[in-house]
DNA sequence: TGTATGACCCTGA
DNA sequence: CTCAGGGCCATAC
């Protein structure tokens, strides 16, 4: 039936692999990978946050959590991505406690209704997996 | 070519 | 909870 309860990641997965490891030095908007992070990125449902790991292994990267971060930096601002939806792991927010990323990230992400506290996201707002 | 850095993650003590 | 150590990989210099 329906709600099998998936996670947004699970969802993900028809890539196979972006290539695994485009060793080709191309600018970010040639890169499949950093494409395939944001297309991931762009799908994350209003009101619901990610991590980074979750992002990379949906984006057919599994255990490149570093470049989803990276892939997130160099992203255009044309693309208009929701990259507060995607936090670290167990559902922290990455930047340091007084910069201005942080409180933009939590401004933005209590305005989705998700509840942000002590730096951190409620667990129900997460991918559903981490539940534990 | 080698070293350093980073919007990370996981395990174990 | 904190802290340390190892892993992973793309860029920058």
């Amino acid at each position: 039936m329906v709600s099998p309860k998936k996670s947004f990641v699970e969802l993900f997965h028809p890539l196979g692999s972006v290539g695994s490891r485009s060793r080709r030095r191309s600018p970010p908007e040639e890169n499949p990978a950093l494409e395939a992070i944001w297309h991931v990125v762009c799908a994350i449902p209003r009101g619901q946050v990610c991590t980074y790991g979750e992002v990379a292994r949906a984006a057919g990267l599994p255990g490149r959590a570093r470049q989803t971060g990276f892939a997130l930096k160099v992203a255009p601002q044309k693309l208009n991505l929701p990259w507060h939806r995607v936090v670290g792991a167990g559902g922290c927010i990455v930047f340091p406690k007084s910069s201005h990323e942080h409180r933009e990230q939590a401004r933005r992400l209590r305005a989705e209704g998700v509840l942000v506290k002590n730096g951190r996201v409620a667990r129900s707002a997460m991918g559903l997996l981490d539940e534990r």
